[in-house]
DNA sequence: CCCTGCAATAGTGTATACAGTATACGAACC
DNA sequence: GGTTCGTATACTGTATACACTATTGCAGGG
């Protein structure tokens, strides 16, 4: 009946992750400093599932059972539970009381919305790095856009994603708005969702639209950089549906 | 040394709270049908709490333990722990690992952040909402703007509050946007932190805002209703800096 | 054959128990 | 007297245990 009976992670998951690794107190044998790992387990067993998700290892609509998660990671429920609670939140998983939790579907739906939610937020902050950034946050951005253009370059697919990433990162950065920042970074994530399947379509012209927005940013024009950031977000938005095709009953 | 000897929620808050009151499993005696209450405990809790912070109840920098708060609601501490980590995801609370949680104070950095971000996403609302506003959305804009006007005419500060809390509520449903409606509904929340002490003093012009935005958004004239959105939080904004008076430490 | 009711089961939700760590307090030393 | 070290304490974080419920499969009746 159940969907899955392999591992919920693929090795790829497990190598990605960064060091202090999941490691509940019960199977510490060997360790010396970090009698617990500096990351909280609750965190580290979100990402991994968010990551799983997104790169598409656990299939949307899958059933996430605690125990099995639990014994996966060798750990107990508790610190699963509440990884699957923050997963909720954050929209990635749904949860049925008492019963279960479901692994998000993608929707027409969610993706317009997402999509449309993004263009507002990223022309906001758009327009505030414009007004208020500083030659380091002109400097910072310049040295991505180099990156990105290599990765188009070198058509590495990988390092044009992440230098796209870091580009945003330095955006936001340079808008100076904390909230702003959490909600563009929360979104860009849940976005991936949608992207990653067909990451490969779309990377192409990344690198010259960062590099039309810092040119923009760099000159001060608050107006201009919105328009920008919104037209490429919803550029990008609908190039996703486009490739997508998603069922439109939802 | 500990900040409260006393009960965290005042009385005033048990009897807001809605039906299905708290009632862990052990403490159930005389319950008929809801042999689990409909919401979670979890989630109860995170309510309770967020109100309580948001009335003054719980003192900004005031250590939460665990443990009193189970007492106090005679549970244990893992529903509580749900709670307080899900405050903390949505910036009540800030989270000292392996030690506590701290209610977060108030900040003049995070006040103008967050009214700067509540501008441009309450902009985008609007907007969205002028575009794709239903007969039946003006008719419910138009009466919760009356009751507004009845709050103000009356004076009643609790009544306009609420209208106004419903109003915003009412404007979302007519964007039609779920991603836009959940973030600007959690800003609203986390914005009555700093609100609520000086509301009285602000709820002056309210409905009059409202009744122009609502004419606005009934013309259809999106652009006009964003900059009105954006004007009126900003202003608010403003307002509340101006009357709170915080530390500018931070 | 389909529908209804019941029992078995699997998995959640929470209580309890315990291990480990951050702080605080006190004593010894400089 | 101030600083440093060691110890006690209080709390967190997680494991385990258990009560309860949603579901599912089966049996019986329509």
């Amino acid at each position: 009946m159940s969907a899955r009976d392999d591992k919920i992670l693929a090795p790829r998951s497990v190598a990605t992750v960064p060091q202090p690794f999941i490691r509940s107190r019960s199977t510490r044998v060997e360790s010396l400093r970090p009698a617990v790992a500096v990351l909280s387990l609750p965190n580290q067993i979100h990402d991994l599932l968010e990551d799983a998700i997104i790169h598409g290892d656990i299939e949307p609509g899958s059933r996430l059972l605690a125990d099995d998660i639990a014994l996966e990671f060798g750990v107990s429920r508790i610190p699963v539970r509440e990884a699957l609670s923050s997963l909720h939140q954050a929209g990635w998983v749904h949860i049925r009381p008492r019963y279960g939790a479901y692994v998000s579907q993608r929707s027409l739906r969610e993706l317009t919305h997402l999509f449309e939610a993004r263009a507002g937020l990223e022309a906001e902050i758009a327009g505030l790095a414009a007004s208020r950034r500083t030659p380091d946050d002109i400097e910072t951005l310049r040295r991505v856009v180099k990156r990105s253009v290599s990765a188009a370059d070198a058509d590495d697919v990988e390092a044009a994603f992440h230098a796209s990433v870091d580009f945003n990162v330095a955006v936001r950065v340079s808008a100076q708005n904390d909230v702003l920042a959490a909600i563009s970074l929360a979104l860009e994530k849940r976005a991936r969702f949608y992207f990653y399947p067909i990451a490969k379509t779309l990377a192409g012209d990344w690198a010259q639209r960062q590099k039309i927005l810092v040119d923009i940013i760099e000159s001060g024009d608050s107006a201009l950089a919105s328009e920008c950031a919104r037209d490429h977000m919803m550029g990008t938005g609908e190039d996703v549906i486009r490739f997508l095709d998603l069922d439109s009953d939802n």
